[in-house]
Order: structure tokens, then C-alpha cells, then sequence
RNA sequence: GCGGGCGUAGCCGAACUGGUAUAGGCGCCAGACUUAGGAUCUGGUCGGCGCAAGCCGGUGGGGGUUCGAGUCCCUCCGCCCGCACCA
């Protein structure tokens, strides 16, 4: 009989699910294990690189739940976000409409994967008992300072009049998805969460086990340096100044020129009629094109000189002021004092302007010469006054204790962090809780409005512009406070938010009176284990963290971080080695895959592919090995021992056998533990071999015999759990459900095998290799060694220098 | 440019704290069973020389440490992924 996967598997499925087996209970005498895979956004794209993060946490969950752990496994959809809003404009089709129709389609195929998700705790973040709470926090957050609303630079496509999201901005030429416009830069009123308070927090991973390249991806992300921000006045202009930011301090003296952003709000008042031209030209191409000429490398810098001058604070010269786009109005002050000599982005600056390049730090065995390059290193400092002759580190602190004693600069913290706007001008996200009144200004709608919900009747437009501004009964509102005629905020928050907290929202999904329920959060949370790809390394994962701290701080949580330990996966690509996509023609549909195979096939073949955090190309003929490999497993269970088979062969003997046994136990249960499902695949079939010459045996159906197949089918069971029920209930007369037994249990004794082959070696050269008993003492073995015919040949009347044992491995005789 | 990672058979990949390189799978070759097989089973499969026993070479190149290096150190080459004028 062959082995038919689709009636085992929808039964077993059907099941499962009526026996509520796979609902985690908020009230177990177990530990507690929270299992976490990044929830799926409801894409209409269906493909296998869906399971690839799934299958393989299921198995952990699955094993996590034999080792006594009560697990929970949610799965929930990230339900808000753009491709549902340009499906509506495109094809006329509501976003709750098309993303519904995508989740109902996606909850069929992922439960053809036979895995444990409580669905009972499922979450959708486009429903408004989810977004309502979104809502709330953002409240809690106005309330306290962490929300607030600023005029900032944002995508604009020019061609469709409307801003875009950050995803919307497409390749290298940074253009709009849509209309394949340039994006610009524009100034908009927009509302941002303050991540920035949090800055120095969240480079603190002390308390997470997270990977070494996330940590670092945030830490840079986060970019905090150290310096001294200080007032440089305006020549001619006793009460104009502006600020400027400098790690290096002790390098004020070689300052030769400052340099505004072109954004700089200064720039307009100090310009002098006869640059203003020039200004203006150069401020315009700034805006239009700085997004598209950084990218390319060798971009000059260039600049333009604004008319005006500066007075160096430490030693009054007056040095010009230029304006240049290497200077970026979103970080520090938006203005640097240029010292050319020790910058390498000044010093190109002063060469092509043709300014002085004065050297106030000395190289070490500096000549007096002009510099061929910038130098960033220490030195002595020279050219600086009363600071000459100091070191650089000591000039360091040294003016800026001088500054901040005049009262003209401070020591600063700087970050690239900046704070997370949360602003989008689209239909299909949260909707921000806020009323704008003319009598009485911003004002929060109250907590018992909430949820402020999206209007059902949406006209969505070909231009892109959200419907909600057109949206008359949206719009209008009363004023809470004075209950005069006022208008709604229009904009949605960021998905972002949604994907910030849903991991709270699985402990009580339906909890009506605050985000989740605080007793049975205290028993889940936090996240024991995450897994999830490292594309979000510094948004979501950011952010995650972000929300965590704040929760805390409200009293919420009693914890720092939302998630103890992160695994990120690889990404299963196409069979032509590159990202599944559908203009490819290379993507493998799980449906077509399940329908041929089996879904217990497709998982065994997506842990087998390789490292799971290495991911790889899709191999339609590697899949056909599981395949064999399942179709020999149900052979070896299901069928009874043939007498006749491997007649040559006496297969193992009953020592061996029940090494094997052990010795798969442990293999298995430690490359689990680690999510080394590829080599725990290759340790079951390797048991597999062994077992396929045992049936042809002697030992075939005496009881190590049996005890030897229901260790295979218990350990195959997290990664190919429907077969595995199947053998374990219905072939091994096993008591249902092989998910719910202890994992099995390895003797270290037994795990050992009783003889080895111990190598040997002449001066590190393999020579020989002899079978000895397992636990052969170190004198024994340097005997044999010495006395194998092999050795003896390569010693050959030379002299023996020593002799290295290497127990349980080799012999190595060093001769001279 | 800066940061992180990687390089092992024809292909995907094993190899714990340095200790038999290439487990497991794919593919390929041969055989068995078959009317037939792209089904199934068995055996073989790093390269060179050799009838064979065996010898030699071999983990991107070169060098080093060590009794012994895929693993550690230096250096070069190639590939992938982030960030990219952050003052």
C-alpha cells in the first residue's frame, strides 16, 4: 500500500481541531512557553515562502509541548496597508473586501499545514477591537508627552499631489510606485512618537538574546555620537547666531568656512541680494534632487556661498558662509563649522572653493607640510591658541569645558535615531484620535468615543489622495470640549503601530477593557521565543522594543522587552535562484505542492533545504527525496517485516540497534533545540537506513524492535506531525495524540557505541584505522597503535618523539 | 567608503570545544524486479596514477601557528546583505 497523504492529513487535521487540542490555556501547571512567528500580511501573492517561516516554528512549538512546555503558537494577519488601498483604486474593489477575501483564503492554505496555531486567538489589525486600542495608546502617549505633531520633510510625488509612504518610494532612482515620478522632499504637519527618549534604552540588549547582526543593525541605526554643540555668531549681526554640532572640538581652530543646510531657516534672512539668485537656484535643485544625486557615489559636493560671514567664537576670524546639500537639515543643527583639514568631506569642499586648509591637529611626525588628505586621527594640537601643544583628546575636553564656561556651547548626545512618523496620508490604516477646533486647537477624542472608525463608504480616487479628507461625514465632528463645528484628522497611523503590540493582543483578543487582560498577561508574557525575518531588524523590531518600554513605563508591563530570544530564517527563493515573484514565473504555490505531495512532505523538505537562517533556492527535485524518504518511513511502520529482504544483510545487532536508538534521540533532540531541522532530518534517515536492514533481520517484530519504531515515529512527529499520528495511532496501536506524549528520553550509556574505529595516525597522516572497544584507555591504544603493521611501516627505524591520544579518536605517533 | 556575513563534491549541504573532510539528500553510473518505467529496491559515486593493495593531491589563492587546520592568525581574491555625505 502506498502511502496517501491527503486522507491522512485532513483527517488528523479535522481532528485536531475538534478536540481543541492545539488551545493553549491561560491556566496550566505547566511552564509557560509563547512561541511567536511574524504574522503574515494578507497579500493576495500566495506562495510557498509563506511556509517557510511556519513550518519549521511549528515544529519547534510542537517539540516544545512534548518537553512538558504549556506552548502557545498564535497566528494572526497584518491586515492594514497599502496593497489593499491600490487594489481599491485599481480595480474598484473595497480594501476591507479584498483584504477579508485574502485572509479567508490564507487561513485555508495555512491550515493545510497541519500546524498548532491556536486559531481561537486569532488577531486582525484592520478590525476595530484591534484598532481601537492602537487608538488608545496613542492617547496614553499624547497625554504624556511621546505623541505630538511638527512640521517635517516627507515623500511628495509631484505628478499624483499627494505624499507617499516610504514603501511607496521605489529603486535606486527613488521614484513612485505608481506613476514612476521622482519623489521630493516636502514639509508637512505631521504626528511623531518620541522613539528618540528611548534612544539610549534600546541600544542597551542586555536583557535579550538577540542576533549579533540585529543588534548591530539597530545600534548603527540608532547612531549615537558624542559631541559639543555650540553658537556661532553671524559677522555684523550682534544678535544673530546659529548652532553647530562637532564630535571634534578640539579641531575649532582649523575652521575655515560653515556650511548651512539649504533648508536651514537662516538661510533666507543672511543671504545678500547679489547671491540670492544663485541661493535660490541652488535650493531648488536641493529639493528636487538631493534624493536622486545622493545615490550616485561620486557626487561632487558642491556648494554656494550665501554673501555672509562667521565669526569663529574661539579666536573671532571671520570665516564665509556657504550652503551645501552634504549638510542634511535632519541631523544635528542643520549647520557645521568646516575645518577642512581634519573632515574629509570639508576638506574636499576647500579644495574645490579653493579655501585654506590650516592643520591645527599634528600627525605624529607631522613635517609642517600641507596635507595630501584630511587627517582624522590624534595628534597635538597647534594653531590654537592657548591649546597648543595639548593632545587632541585633552584639547578636547578642554575647549569644550572653555565653551560651556562662556556659555556659548554644551556637551551633546547626537543620534541618527530620529523620532518614527507615524503620519500617513491613506485610507487603509488606524485613523489618529484627534479633532482640530478653531476655538480650542488640537484636541484628543475622548477615550469613550473611541474606536474612531473608518467610514465603510470610501470614494476612492485615481489620484491617490485619501478619501477620508473628501469624506464629509468623517470629517466633520463636533469640538469634544466646546462642541462648536470642527474637523477630524485625515491622516492613519503607520502599520507599524498595528505590528507593535499585536503580540500582546494574543493573550486576550477579545478583552474589552484595555489591550489585553493583565492576569493572563502576567502568566504569557513576555515573548519567550521570536522568529521572523531580518528585513525588520530596525523598523519593526525597533519599534517593538520602543512599545515595550513605553507600555512599562505606563504601568502596563513589568518587564523591558517584548521579546526574550529572536531567531531571524532565510528566504526560500525561486527555482531559478531569485526572490519568488510572480513577473518571474518562479513562484511554487503551496496548494499545487500540498496536492501532490502532502503537507507533511512540503515541511520535511523546507527544514531539509538546508540552515533554516540561510534559506535557499526551491529544488523540484529535492522535494521528491522527502517524498521517497516518507514513502520508505510509512513502508517501515506500516508494513509488516518481509523474512526474504536483504538476505546478505543480518542487519544490526541488538547493541547496535539500541544505540541507534539512543543515539537518534539525542541527535535529534539537540539539533531541535538549536532549529537544526536539516541535520535533524538527515539523523532520521539515517535511523531509517539502519531500521530498513534491521526489518530484513532477525530482530524484526521482537520487542527493541517495536520500541526502535516508536522512537522514529516520535521524534519524526514535530516536523511531519500528521504521518506521524497516523503510524503512532493507527499502525503502533500508540494512545492518541503522539503530540501530547513526552519526548522521549536518550540513556547516555546506550547512546554510545560500544566499539569505534580509532584512527591512526604517523606525524597527522592517516596510516591505519583499527575497531577497538569504545572505553580502551589511553596506554591500551598507544599499544596498538604502535604495533599496527601500517605504523610500523611508516616508522621505519625512525624515532618515536611521541605519541598523542586523542580518546575515542586517534592515535598520532610524532617521529623525527 | 563603513558595518555584518559567506566561500567544502556536478548541485543543496554535514563536520561538537582544532582530531577519520565530504554525513544526509539530489543528480549520475551499474545491477535487480519488470512488457515497460521518469515506479521501487540494492550497490557505487572528490580528483590523479594503478589490475589491485595502495600512493599522492584536495575545503577560493598564498603564508603562518600546531603533533594535527575546513575550523585559529595574517594576507589577497570572489560573492551576498545592510547603512550610505550623520558633522
Amino acid at each position: 500500500m502506498r502511502y496517501e497523504a491527503g486522507s491522512i492529513e485532513t483527517k488528523w487535521q479535522a481532528k485536531w481541531e475538534a478536540d481543541g487540542l492545539h488551545h493553549a490555556r491561560d491556566h496550566d501547571p505547566r511552564p509557560k512557553f509563547y512561541l511567536l512567528t511574524m504574522y503574515p500580511y494578507p497579500s493576495g501573492d500566495l506562495h510557498v515562502g509563506h511556509w517557510y517561516p511556519m513550518a519549521p516554528s511549528d515544529a519547534i512549538a510542537r517539540y516544545k509541548r512534548r518537553q512538558g512546555f504549556n506552548v502557545m503558537l498564535p497566528i494572526g494577519f497584518d491586515a492594514f496597508g497599502l496593497p489593499a488601498e491600490n487594489a481599491a483604486i485599481e480595480r474598484g474593489i473595497h480594501p476591507y473586501t479584498w483584504t477579508m477575501d485574502n485572509i479567508a483564503r490564507m487561513r485555508r492554505q495555512l491550515r493545510s499545514m497541519g500546524a498548532m496555531w491556536d486559531w481561537a486567538r486569532e488577531v486582525v489589525t484592520c478590525d476595530p477591537g484591534y484598532y481601537k486600542w492602537n487608538q488608545w495608546f496613542f492617547l496614553k502617549m499624547y497625554e504624556k508627552g511621546l505623541a505630538y505633531r511638527a512640521l517635517a520633510p516627507v515623500d511628495w510625488c509631484p505628478k499624483d499631489n499627494t505624499t507617499l509612504a516610504r514603501e511607496q518610494v521605489v529603486g535606486d532612482e527613488r521614484v513612485c510606485e505608481r506613476c514612476g515620478t521622482p519623489v521630493v522632499k516636502k514639509n508637512l504637519e505631521q504626528w511623531f512618537l518620541k522613539i528618540t527618549a528611548y534612544a539610549d534604552e534600546l541600544l542597551d540588549f542586555s536583557k535579550i538574546e538577540w542576533p549579533e547582526r540585529v543588534r548591530v543593525l539597530q545600534t548603527n541605526w540608532i547612531g549615537r555620537s558624542q559631541g559639543v554643540e555650540f553658537a556661532i555668531p553671524v559677522a555684523g549681526r550682534p544678535h544673530t547666531s546659529f548652532r553647530v554640532f562637532t564630535t571634534r572640538p578640539d579641531t575649532v581652530f582649523g575652521m575655515t568656512f560653515c556650511v548651512l543646510a539649504p533648508e536651514h531657516p537662516l538661510v533666507d534672512e543672511l543671504t545678500t541680494p547679489e547671491h540670492r539668485r544663485a541661493v535660490e537656484a541652488y535650493k531648488f535643485k536641493a529639493a528636487r534632487e538631493s534624493d536622486i544625486e545622493r545615490l550616485s557615489t561620486e557626487k561632487e559636493r558642491d556648494g554656494v556661498f550665501i554673501g555672509a560671514y562667521a565669526v569663529n567664537p574661539m579666536n573671532q576670524a571671520p570665516v564665509p558662509i556657504y550652503i551645501a546639500d552634504y549638510v542634511l537639515v535632519t541631523y544635528g543643527t542643520g549647520a557645521i563649522m568646516g575645518v577642512p583639514a581634519h573632515d574629509v568631506r570639508d576638506f574636499d569642499f576647500a579644495r574645490k572653493y579653493g579655501l585654506p586648509i590650516p592643520v591645527v591637529i599634528a600627525p605624529p611626525g607631522w613635517d609642517g607640510q600641507s596635507l595630501r588628505e584630511a587627517y582624522l586621527g590624534e595628534g597635538t594640537m597647534v594653531n590654537s591658541g592657548p591649546f597648543d601643544g595639548l593632545s587632541s583628546q585633552e584639547g578636547w575636553q578642554r575647549i569644550a569645558d572653555e565653551m560651556v564656561r562662556r556659555g556659548i556651547g554644551e556637551r551633546r548626545v547626537n543620534y541618527r535615531l530620529h523620532d518614527w512618523l507615524i503620519s500617513r496620508q491613506r485610507y487603509w490604516g488606524t485613523p489618529i484620535p484627534i479633532i482640530y477646533c478653531d476655538r480650542c486647537g488640537v484636541v484628543p477624542v475622548p477615550y469613550d468615543d473611541l474606536p474612531v472608525r473608518l467610514p465603510e463608504d470610501a470614494e476612492f480616487r485615481p489620484t491617490g489622495e485619501s478619501p477620508l479628507r473628501y469624506h464629509e461625514g468623517f470629517l466633520n465632528v463636533r469640538c469634544p470640549r466646546c462642541g462648536e463645528p470642527a474637523r477630524r484628522e485625515t491622516d492613519t497611523m503607520d502599520t507599524f503601530i498595528d505590528s507593535s503590540w499585536y503580540q500582546y493582543r494574543y493573550v486576550s483578543p477579545h478583552y474589552d477593557a484595555g489591550p489585553f487582560e493583565p492576569e493572563k498577561a502576567r502568566y504569557w508574557l513576555p515573548v519567550d521565543q521570536y522568529t521572523g525575518g531580518v528585513e525588520h531588524a530596525v523598523m519593526h523590531l525597533l519599534y517593538t522594543r520602543f512599545w515595550t518600554k513605553v507600555m512599562r513605563d505606563m504601568g502596563l508591563v513589568a518587564f523591558d522587552e517584548p521579546m526574550i530570544r529572536l531567531f531571524n530564517q532565510g528566504t526560500i527563493l525561486g527555482t531559478d535562484g531569485n526572490k519568488m515573484s510572480k513577473s518571474k514565473g518562479n513562484v511554487v504555490n503551496p496548494d499545487d505542492v500540498v496536492q501532490k505531495y502532502g503537507a507533511d512532505t512540503l515541511r520535511a523538505y523546507l527544514m531539509f533545504i538546508g540552515p533554516w537562517d540561510e534559506g535557499g533556492p526551491w529544488n523540484t527535485r529535492g522535494i521528491d527525496g522527502i517524498a521517497r524518504f516518507l514513502n520508505r518511513v510509512w513502508t517501515l511502520v506500516a508494513e509488516p517485516p518481509k523474512p526474504a529482504a536483504g538476505a546478505g544483510d543480518a542487519g544490526p545487532s541488538e547493541r547496535e540497534l539500541d544505540y541507534w536508538i539512543h543515539h537518534t534521540i539525542r541527535r535529534v533532540t539537540d539539533d531541535l533545540e538549536a532549529f537544526r531541522f536539516n541535520t535533524a532530518i538527515a539523523a532520521l534517515m539515517e535511523f531509517s537506513n539502519v531500521l530498513q536492514r534491521a526489518k530484513g533481520g532477525p530482530l524484526a517484530d521482537g520487542p527493541l524492535w517495536q520500541e526502535a519504531l516508536r522512537t522514529f515515529v516520535s521524534l519524526l512527529a514535530p516536523l511531519c506531525p500528521h504521518i506521524a499520528e497516523e503510524l503512532w495511532v493507527e499502525h503502533l496501536k500508540q494512545p492518541y495524540s503522539v503530540h501530547t506524549q513526552p519526548w522521549p528520553a536518550y540513556d547516555p550509556q546506550k547512546a554510545t557505541a560500544e566499539r569505534i574505529t580509532l584512527v591512526l595516525q604517523v606525524n597527522g597522516r592517516v596510516r591505519d584505522r583499527i575497531e577497538v572497544a569504545a572505553g580502551i584507555s589511553d596506554a591500551e591504544a598507544r599499544e596498538l597503535a604502535l604495533g599496527s603493521a601500517k605504523v610500523q611501516q611508516y616508522l621505519n627505524g625512525k624515532s618515536v618523539a611521541d605519541v598523542i591520544v586523542v580518546p575515542g579518536r586517534l592515535v598520532n605517533v610524532v617521529v623525527t
